[in-house]
DNA sequence: GACGCCATGGTGACAAAGTCACTGAAGCGT
DNA sequence: ACGCTTCAGTGACTTTGTCACCATGGCGTC
């Protein structure tokens, strides 16, 4: 991870993460810091749980890769975020059922099954922190699961391109977007084709350009 | 909660429950056995959280009413299980997400907040078990997303009379139906339509006869 | 530069699903 | 018997999803 001011040291970096984690007093050699490249996985279905990954800079997508390569992205784990699946894996000593792919560039602080188990035994604002992390995620997708069967594709797409938006531009093929809000990639074209016509947005190849922040609000509040 | 063996008093009933949950050794008096009738709110949507709650007979739907009466049942909560939802609530200090619903009449086990917080900080058991629960609900709501996305509402439909099939019947309206599998009123009263001319099912007013579980199962598998 | 190759995006045609507006039928209470 | 409510069936129409195919842009190699 970067340190933001320069005459930090690592460990002073390292602070701030761990008292969230109720895990400030925890022997260094016990955690590891890991780093991974853009499009690693960090974990596949069926893989064994090897420990507690926390995000600290960075992303990771979770998603599954159904029967008929029809790819589902649950959620992505962003900085500060535990994975939930993990914790579940590790608990009930079952394999992933997921993917776990870096977005791009990601450190995380990985957390080896024994300290898991051990800290959440003694540890309360560990606990509390995993716990936490558990209750965002059932939320998460239940509210996933409540935009899908009553929100159209255009709605959806709206409120993703808000919420992936980053200085004013998405860098993200069709096919990406047709992923996150489950759909197909030819209906995200036609809608965003629509959007260009409207005005809203501008295209380039892999980049969308967001031109009127407020209209593609609009179109995600109301629907239609 | 009903005695199986009419020998057995209250206390042998919940015995095995109870152990289940690692709470053998928990003072009678500091758990209630609630029970509520069919159709009974068991929390609603802005509630404060009191307490968590575990099934012991019946099952409780838990569903959100959408923005535009578009009900969604997100999951049951089955014998043995406990409520999720509510453990984040009182881990979180939040409100409920969601609405619970008795299906049919239900006994459960009520364990109060502070009962609660103190097991979980202090027996392991315990811990294991509401940690587990969160896990299967995860699993659960990735199962659905995945689903939804990727297949029809014919194929959700037929697996869905398969899993509420009971002595060979369903006795629910197409309108319960629908919202079970996220879809709208009119596909299912189609598709069962269609079920009904291909000789695999009988309608009834609220009830639905199973006549050939096994090509349903072959709809529910292949998708069409 | 010429040539392919692959990833990306555009489009038309068709099937399936979702929505809207009604109709009809079954149950229930008075 | 009557009216009310809930439940189910249907036609017309719009939107999505799928399939097949083409166009374009980038990026290699030769």
């Amino acid at each position: 991870m970067e340190c933001k001011k320069p005459t930090e040291t690592m460990d002073d970096c390292m602070r701030e993460p761990l008292r969230r984690l109720g895990l400030q007093d925890l022997p260094q050699a016990r955690a590891l810091i890991i780093r991974i490249l853009k499009g690693t996985v960090l974990f596949r279905a069926g893989d064994a749980c090897r420990g507690y990954p926390v995000v600290l800079t960075g992303e990771v997508r979770v998603c599954r890769i159904g029967p008929f390569g029809h790819d589902v992205v649950f959620y992505r784990v962003r900085e500060g975020e535990g994975c939930a699946v993990s914790a579940g894996c590790l608990m009930e000593e079952q394999r992933y059922p997921v993917f776990g792919v870096a977005e791009r560039e990601t450190t995380a602080l990985f957390l080896p099954a024994s300290v898991f188990r051990e800290q959440l035994d003694t540890n309360v604002a560990f606990r509390a922190y995993v716990f936490g992390q558990y209750a965002m995620r059932v939320g998460m997708l239940m509210t996933q699961i409540d935009s899908l069967i009553s929100e159209g594709p255009s709605t959806r797409l709206a409120r993703h391109l808000l919420a992936r938006m980053q200085g004013g531009t998405v860098t993200m093929t069709h096919a990406e977007l047709a992923a996150d809000i489950g759909t197909a990639r030819e209906v995200v074209s036609r809608h965003l084709g629509t959007l260009v016509r409207a005005g809203w947005i501008r295209q380039r190849r892999q980049v969308i350009d967001i031109i009127d922040a407020g209209a593609l609000q609009a179109l995600a509040h109301t629907g239609q």
